[in-house]
RNA sequence: GCCCCGAUGGUGAAAUUGGUAGACACUGCAGACUUAAAAUCUGCCGCUUUUAACGAAGCGUACCGGUUCGAUUCCGGUUCGGGGCACCA
């Protein structure tokens, strides 16, 4: 081997050794045990980023160490081709997004090649492949027949100049991003799918300890996050009535204005009545009163994101209609309000001021009158100014000024009033979902083509299913003013409705590419299968045992890849209720911000290579400084211009605050590359980019390269490299340096196989480290056992260090003859912890006098508790900070510490 | 606004889940080697007080309070930062 590292030369061999034995292609077999770990698909946005690299490294990591272990592994990769950026891309470059998504997927293909990933590249799938959306149109309308898929309106962003929709993320402050044009709300059909008819069974296999909870190798906080985007309440769904005709003379909603609440307690204290914008008798009210009509315009005005909404000022509109109370009979103003959602309940709420703080804020804006209904034992008199947290008290309340009602508390309350609305047939006990149902059309053109036929005559049909897929054209380029498929004269050619056979269009809507991610990972266990969706490999491989992820998808993307499997199940077409059994979401990958503004007033952006932190005394970055001369928008910036520090956040193009992976391949190689993301952060913590730390990481690889070198050339017959497992050192004599070697790479040895299982791959790499460091510090060569003690610890080392690192540890592995007894790092044995190496005869315990740290004791491995009291008391650390006094209690952790209570 | 998460030295972090806070690194400082530099190696590195020095004492895990023999870890409250909020992926 090579006297000096290099590991361009090491990456080499490495990748081409893998290369000739196509190492990562797996089968399906039955006689071992199976085990599937996955990344989120890559979107092909033209290069790697830090993100990908953290993400691959954790799969990689797990994949390779599962592997030793004996496990049948698979790890693919695919793309998520469809989306907006392709279409923004075509736009700017007037490239049609097939072509720039295919050249992205080229290069990024090659970087991850690069990265020594041990991926399984014939399972490969790209969304925008026909072979593989065919069966997202499949399903949309196996959907359609179940009744599972259905058209409906949607409320859209909508751009007044560019006649277009809008995707949120091109609303900017309420804005069109091309045109600046106010942004409206629009209504147009659409197709959804109806995942609130899987809300229970989403929420009991996710819910943190629900009996019928199976997702509990999931991480807590994401099966919060989805319980409560569920948002499943119970409550009371009741009837205000009323006579207010229509203009076609019928009773609007039939004379019932429905309300929802978890709050049936204090409908006693009900003092008006409030509706959406979009709601029925607000649409009534505004046809004769022009103001309202204003109003009802200018809540159109605006995104439709809930973040939007719920920041908005709380306005409201009386309509001067009025409604019944079920049980008073008393007469209820309607107001028209901005916060209230058509798309939860019925777009309806009762006014309880006195007991809901959003309604309290409301009543004091509008000087509505506010009724107290519940009263808290020992709390003072009710302010009708200030709102105090006990006013929504639903534990301690007990109602008052409410008839028969008085005295119950919540519970009961609210049965009572649901028995009551129930007896007049008005109401019952119901339970409501937050989850709406899932809207997947697009009017967009880089998407699944949603596979229906609009006839004249027949209105929308089915296409057949021979007849799919239908083919999205390929060669269109976006010019920014709406779907470029509804001009496609190719798209709508020689289309017939199938149902009388007149000529008809194509639907030209596209699906969310949120479908595209919601089963693709079935298709990897089945990937070439040109007859059906999945067959018997997702069989084999499904459920995935562990899939990783970034944590933004904690809640959209995981909870419709649950709803689509569950769909496939009910089908027939898997036989799995759950896709992921274990989830890891790894941080984000985060850089310091940097900006200034420009002479007129526009925000630009810093390279953190180019620049360098100022501090103040203590340390604290302050501020920044140019390190270099920068070219901006004011022209060339001398080298100490003052900058802006914004602080760290995620990498992103706009902040110009990406690293490019492939520099850091480049300079240092994927092993380093790979070591210092996975040493840096826990894979769950955000992980902030340190270019020094680089630098370290890359020399630990230099030292450990350096190490095995020198153990070439201290003659290492064969008979001493065979002695490398547990088993065979049995009949070996240590000597007290080598027994002392053998301690600390054991114990670590121990430490690091707990960290594998949890996937804590920062402290794997720790353990790297320190394992080295002793084997480096080990100098007493002429000790019994010393060779076999240090031939052992340096092949324990390559293999721990082997998932992380894999390129250097296959070389050497290789270089140094271990490969010829233990065969191929990629299906060695993983090290076992030799028992009879963590015997020790003594150990140190912690002396604690009332519980601060005054000493230690040391005491025979064996020492009983008793024995290790009175060596506690006998210590003069004891006698010295006891001062005289006697002990009260003595406690003893076995193997850690003695606390004397005096 | 709502939901979720996080906060530990100059920096990234560790602490086997209630038991020695700061492992392992990065940076920095001092030294060795070198004509010199780089590389490499060795030592030091939470804060304050005290000591000529060895050392000693106190404080310390965002902030305030609680439970406990013992709290970075558990509970209540506050501040700041990050993620998600349904058409970005």
């Amino acid at each position: 081997m090579q006297e000096k590292f290099n590991h361009i030369e090491v990456e080499r061999a490495a990748q081409d050794h893998w290369q000739a034995k196509d190492a990562y292609r797996v089968t399906e077999d039955g006689s071992k045990p199976k085990y599937y770990a996955c990344s989120m698909l890559p979107y092909p946005s033209g290069k790697l980023h830090m993100g990908h690299v953290r993400n691959y490294t954790i799969n990689d990591m797990l994949t390779r160490q599962l592997r030793m272990k004996g496990y049948n592994v698979l790890m693919p990769m695919g793309w998520d081709a469809f989306g907006l950026p392709a279409e923004n891309a075509a736009l700017k470059n007037k490239v049609p997004p097939a072509k720039w998504t295919y050249e992205n997927i080229a290069y990024m293909k090659k970087q991850m090649q690069a990265m020594g990933l041990a991926i399984d590249w014939s399972r490969e799938v790209a969304t925008c492949d026909p072979e593989y959306y065919k069966w997202n149109q499949w399903l949309f309308l196996k959907m359609l027949e179940k009744g599972i898929a259905y058209r409906k309106t949607q409320v859209v962003n909508w751009d007044p100049v560019d006649q277009t929709v809008l995707a949120n993320e091109q609303v900017i402050d309420g804005r069109g991003w091309r045109t600046g044009a106010l942004v409206e709300k629009r209504e147009i059909p659409g197709y959804y799918l109806g995942i609130t008819n899987y809300a229970q069974e989403l929420l009991d296999h996710v819910q943190v300890g629900n009996e019928k909870a199976t997702l509990n190798g999931w991480p807590d906080k994401v099966r919060l996050m989805q319980e409560n985007w569920i948002g499943k309440s119970a409550g009371v769904r009741f009837a205000f009535t009323h006579d207010i005709k229509g203009t076609d003379g019928q009773l609007i909603q039939d004379g019932k204005m429905y309300v929802f609440t978890t709050r049936a307690d204090t409908i006693m204290g009900v003092t008006f009545c409030a509706v959406a914008p979009e709601h029925p008798l607000a649409l009534h009210a505004a046809a004769d009163k022009p103001e309202l009509a204003a109003f009802i315009e200018e809540c159109k005005k605006g995104g439709t994101t809930e973040a939007e909404l719920a920041v908005k000022e709380k306005e409201g509109k009386p309509t001067g209609l009025f409604v019944t109370h079920p049980i008073t009979g008393a007469q209820v103003e309607v107001w028209i309000g901005n916060y209230v959602l058509m798309s939860y309940g019925d777009g309806a709420v009762m006014g309880v001021p006195a007991h809901d703080e959003r309604d309290f804020a409301f009543a004091n804006k509008y000087n509505l009158p506010i009724k107290q209904v519940v009263a808290v034992e020992g709390q003072a008199a009710y302010d009708d100014k200030q709102w105090n947290d006990w006013y929504g008290d639903k534990e301690r309340g007990v109602l008052i000024n409410s008839g028969d009602l008085d005295g119950l508390n919540h519970k009961d309350a609210v049965q009572a009033v649901a028995k009551i609305v129930g007896d007049k047939g008005l109401g019952e006990l119901k339970t409501t979902w937050r989850l709406r149902d899932w809207g997947i059309s697009r009017q967009r053109y880089w998407g699944t083509p949603i596979p229906i036929i609009h006839c004249a005559d027949c209105g929308p049909q089915p296409v057949p299913e021979k007849d799919l897929p239908v083919v999205l054209p390929q060669d269109l380029v976006p010019d920014g003013s709406g779907n470029p498929l509804v001009k496609s004269e190719a798209f709508h050619a020689g289309v017939v409705c199938p149902c009388c056979g007149k000529p008809a269009r194509r639907e030209t809507d596209t699906m969310d590419t949120f479908v595209d991610s919601s089963w693709y990972f079935m298709r990897y266990c089945d990937a070439k299968n040109g007859e059906q969706m999945v067959a018997d490999g997702a069989d084999y491989w499904m459920p995935m045992d562990q899939y990783i992820g970034g944590v933004e998808h904690a809640i959209l993307h995981l909870l419709y890849a649950r709803f689509w499997t569950k769909v496939m199940r009910d089908l027939g077409l898997v036989k799995i209720d759950e896709p992921f059994t274990k989830l890891l979401t790894q941080g984000m990958v985060l850089n310091h911000i940097y900006s200034r503004r420009t002479a007129k007033g526009a925000k630009e952006y810093f390279w953190p290579k180019d620049v360098e932190h100022v501090f103040d005394e203590s340390g604290k970055i302050i501020g920044a400084k140019l390190k270099v001369e920068v070219d901006s928008a004011d022209g060339l910036l001398p080298v100490g211009t003052a900058i802006d520090y914004e602080g760290v956040g995620t990498m992103s193009k706009s902040k110009n605050n990406g690293v490019d992976p492939q520099d850091l391949i480049e300079k240092y190689g994927a092993d380093t590359a790979r070591l210092y993301t996975m040493f840096t952060s826990p894979p769950e913590l955000t992980l902030e980019w340190n270019d020094a730390a680089v630098e370290g990481s890359y020399r630990f690889l230099r030292r450990v390269y350096n190490f095995g070198s020198k153990l070439t050339a201290m003659d290492m017959d064969s008979a001493v490299q065979g002695v490398v497992g547990a088993k065979s050192l049995d009949d070996v004599e240590f000597g007290k340096a080598a027994k002392a070697l053998r301690l600390e790479i054991h114990n670590v040895l121990k430490q690091v196989e707990y960290d594998y299982s949890r996937m804590q791959y920062n402290t794997v790499v720790s353990g790297a480290m320190k394992m080295i460091n002793a084997l480096e510090d080990f100098k007493a060569l002429d000790d019994t056992g010393a060779k076999v003690a240090l031939i052992e610890g340096f092949g324990i080392l390559l293999r721990v260090l082997y998932p992380a690192t894999p390129h250097l540890a296959h070389v050497l592995w290789s270089e140094l003859g271990y490969a010829n007894h233990l065969g191929d790092l990629l299906d060695a044995p993983w090290p076992q912890v030799d028992p009879k190496a963590l015997v020790q005869d003594e150990i140190s315990l912690v002396l604690q006098v009332n519980g601060k740290l005054r000493g230690a004791i040391l005491v025979s491995a064996t020492a009983d508790k008793a024995a290790i009291e009175a060596a506690a008391l006998a210590n003069e650390e004891y006698q010295k900070f006891a001062e005289g006094r006697a002990p009260k209690k003595i406690i003893v952790v076995p193997g850690r510490l003695v606390n004397i209570v005096v």
